[in-house]
DNA sequence: CCCGTCACTTTTAAAAAGAAAGTGACGGGG
DNA sequence: CCCCGTCACTTTCTTTTTAAAAGTGACGGG
């Protein structure tokens, strides 16, 4: 066997073992993110319903990042009709603790962009309690 | 004067007045953060220590990703040398504010990313004192 | 002089984004 | 039965961005 420097070729990673770089080479654009917030925070959950955030998704790319967070493990489809057959989009565990992520880019951006919308008391804390971070401290046992 | 909708012509804001939009405006790529991962991780101050990155800046992204940091007052530009002049790159507070973002980012690839690297016990909280929400919380404090 | 370093800049090809029109399965109305 | 409209994409085409690579300019040293 060969291993040369750093050895990459068995495994998944992409250009190097480094946990931001890897996690920008999913979600480090502009649209995918708001994909995960709109399911997150907003409950949304059809495509149409996506397809109305005020960034005006062109319909292509949110056909891409969907296929690409679901490949990832970020969301599944689920059949939520026949005839014809539709589906809806859920948050998995991988995909609901993306919120400490997207809180501190929700604090970040109130500090430093004005101009932007600022949630409302308390909205953030209720999802707090849905992130696995979040459910290991109120305490579930097994 | 034509308004319709949301008016947001005066204003410096990009596709929404949503703080999650407007960072991913500035920071939504695969390469700008990793700049100031370097800077702020590895004390990195140089062009070209920056492009000695394990996932290799093409040095044209690298020249335009620190020109936009700058811009956005994240980065700011140091003279250390005359003839010629040179300069060194520094977060701003903007910038090192950035670490609570990143510190997730780290949390989340670990956690869902096989095979990413875990930062050695310890290393984070070094530069959790060094932001503006660190220094806010008494400095140094068990 | 010529060589090498540093910090970019320019050039060019390939990839991705963005706008817009098209597709297919259906349900309802006339 | 035929046409209309909805939903969820897919395809096509143009523009922009990325990426790879070569080039530039100001030095300093031998």
């Amino acid at each position: 066997m060969k291993k040369r420097g750093k050895a990459r070729a068995a495994n998944n990673l992409g250009r190097s073992a480094c946990p931001i770089a890897n996690t920008l080479e999913l979600l480090g654009d502009k649209w995918t993110l708001l994909v995960v917030r709109d399911v997150l925070f907003l409950g949304k959950r059809l495509y149409g319903e996506l397809m109305q955030a005020p960034e005006g998704f062109p319909s292509n790319i949110l056909a891409d990042r969907l296929k690409r967070l679901e490949a990832a493990g970020v969301l599944e489809k689920h059949p939520y009709q026949q005839n014809p057959l539709r589906y809806e989009y859920r948050l998995t565990a991988k995909g609901s603790d993306l919120f400490p992520l997207l809180k501190e880019m929700i604090c970040w951006g109130n500090k430093y962009i004005q101009g932007t919308t600022v949630p409302p008391p308390g909205f953030l804390q209720h999802f707090e309690e849905q992130t696995t971070s979040g459910r290991k401290k109120s305490g579930r046992k097994k």
